[in-house]
DNA sequence: TTGAAAGCGGTACCAT
DNA sequence: ATGGTACCGCTTTCAA
């Protein structure tokens, strides 16, 4: 930033009250829409408003007020269709109740994140709704809370902080994909994220800081248990962050002595990316391997074969969690709420059973 | 808006200054980061802050310095990967830069536009990066010069704005498209967009108010007059807002006993919905209707066929306009610039020669 | 109904 | 180097 910008012009209520021939406090009664004034006043002073082209000072006003009527939100990638789609529920509602929406995103990044936090709280903003990176992390949103804005937090829950949470029913949805693949014979079933640990190797849930993802894997290590399947825990696959760490991934697993006859894309982004490596190994889904995606993107039902994935809520996330929060501003008072959404399976065609002359898998 | 929020109790510069010790002046030079301080001094305050867990008022310091430290940025659609894309761009540059993003949505909508132009005026953002609906309402845009803020106009541009704008080169994209498409023999060709006027028909270009997209349908009328195809204002259509509209319009051409051979969809959201009808009509793409699309979205690569696309820069985009309006915000005043970014032609399968045995173009 | 004046939480100028 | 103080543009008592 630069210290030359030409000095703050603009014309005041002092300006309007001025030419109207009535007192500032009058003037900003009729500009503000508060208090009482007579009609004859409140003409003149529109009048003047009008001629100067009045332009009333929302910094101004907030200072005074308390209120700046923005909603921050924190998103992790808002090029991940996931989160635009969230954000423009988001945006809809915030509109709606009379609300401007200050976006950032913390590139899934805790640092960049926490930066994000102070600078919308520094922005003095209404309240906020947050997809917090990690779980683990977040000393940066007791803060939000110890201001008393209230805040919301979208996809990605957290079990100590105490505040409204909408997501969608992840361990659920992992639950269902994994029943349906063991019933389909499958054995060897891969569970792709991007998210990761220090060492890129998973151990447990709880080195998933994630909330949605680290229910996902919940669900999918329960089924396994429960279907008898043990060491699932190396099927467990994280660190695709980028095109390239899910092809290196994907094609040492694809390529290995035995390789996973089935895989779960934690989002769309990677099932696609997933979609396009197979091709471009000549892998053939499914008959090679199945496919299942986390996030019906709209892309999904045209490819050949169409995807299997689990439909989320995406746009009502993004609502609910704004209405949550618009309501808190207004007011209400209750104790903290969580809220589940429904996911749906939608069954496609990159899912098929897993043939029975597979050996390896003979003692099933 | 309710008028309860418990009134603002945060720390300011004066009580840290008390704690410390020292005047508010002092204090403020510290917390603000300029003016000098002597070590000592320096050190007590910041320890002051620390304990008192100060958080400054950005609100507060904007009302003085006249700068917000925030971008406003008001884009169509966010859930269009494309814009998602640029605003991606954008938020990358101005976080770099120093800048908050301030995001809200047209839908496309001139009066959702201008309400949300005044907000941002309103809330004193340092500049704008705008993509005007229409062309042809821009008074709003005007507003936005007067207050003497920068503005950059992004993938639509303004001829009588005279402001900084960034856009591609979509007349060329389209020549190359037309010129393709007429040289593997289609006459028929049909341009299909989201834009529209009142009555829903097409007469002339200038009766298209969307910059971007009134550039490529001259490019195509251009190059079909060039080839000496005539009437080809007939094969341009509009309102292709939403799926059904898209479905409507596409069935009717398609079963219509002159179809066309080629359809050109504005953007990756039509060019899916397109893609989506033809298999529902069972039309094959390409042996009954070639296909291009604008955008390069992520899934045009993994259809069966491949969907050839105009690769446009969008991150880029997106990049440019906001370094554009940064250099401005650091007193950059040269006369407004033109930046054209180039697009390129990505051909993959879903275009085909016509038939030879096409009877109604036996002249050619 | 209207006006005067005291803030809101900083910044910045002018003394000291 | 530090302190005193007048703003920024608006809201909001409190009196008149």
């Amino acid at each position: 930033m630069d210290p030359t910008l030409p000095r703050n012009n603009s014309v005041t209520v002092a300006d309007v009250a001025r030419m109207a021939g009535v007192s500032k406090a009058t003037a900003a009664r009729v500009l503000g829409g508060y208090g009482t004034v007579s009609d004859r006043v409140r003409d003149a002073v529109t009048l003047a408003a009008r001629a100067l082209n009045y332009r009333p000072n929302e910094l101004a006003r907030s200072m005074t007020t308390g209120r700046s009527g923005t909603i921050g939100v924190v998103v992790g990638d808002i090029e991940n269709p996931f989160f635009s789609l969230a954000v423009r529920g988001i945006t809809d509602i915030a509109r709606q109740a009379g609300f401007t929406v200050i976006l950032t995103n913390s590139g899934e990044n805790p640092e960049t994140e926490k930066a994000a936090v102070r600078t919308l709280l520094a922005k003095r903003v209404d309240g906020l709704i947050v997809s917090p990176a990690k779980e683990s992390d977040v000393d940066h949103l007791k803060d939000v809370i110890r201001t008393g804005r209230p805040m919301v937090l979208l996809d990605r829950g957290s079990r100590t902080l105490g505040v409204d949470t909408v997501v969608a029913d992840d361990g659920h949805a992992a639950e269902n994909i994994t029943r349906r693949l063991i019933a389909g014979g499958h054995r060897r079933i891969a569970y792709l994220t991007a998210c990761d640990t220090p060492d890129h190797c998973f151990r447990a849930p709880s080195d998933i800081s994630t909330g949605s993802v680290r229910r996902r894997i919940e669900g999918f290590l329960h089924v396994c248990r429960e279907a008898g399947l043990s060491e699932m825990d190396q099927w467990v696959r994280l660190g695709a962050l980028t095109q390239d760490d899910t092809k290196n991934i994907v094609t040492s697993m694809l390529t290995a002595p035995q390789a996973p006859t089935a895989i779960i894309a934690s989002d769309s982004v990677i099932g696609l990316d997933v979609f396009k490596i197979c091709r471009n190994l000549g892998i053939e889904i499914p008959r090679d391997v199945s496919l299942v995606s986390f996030h019906d993107a709209d892309w999904t039902s045209v490819t050949s074969p169409a995807v299997t994935v689990v439909r989320q809520p995406v746009y009502q996330l993004g609502e609910t969690s704004a209405k949550l929060l618009v309501e808190r501003l207004n007011g209400e008072n209750g104790p903290p709420r969580r809220i589940v959404l429904q996911t749906e399976l939608l069954e496609r065609a990159s899912v098929s059973d897993v043939e029975t002359n597979d050996l390896s898998m003979a003692s099933e």
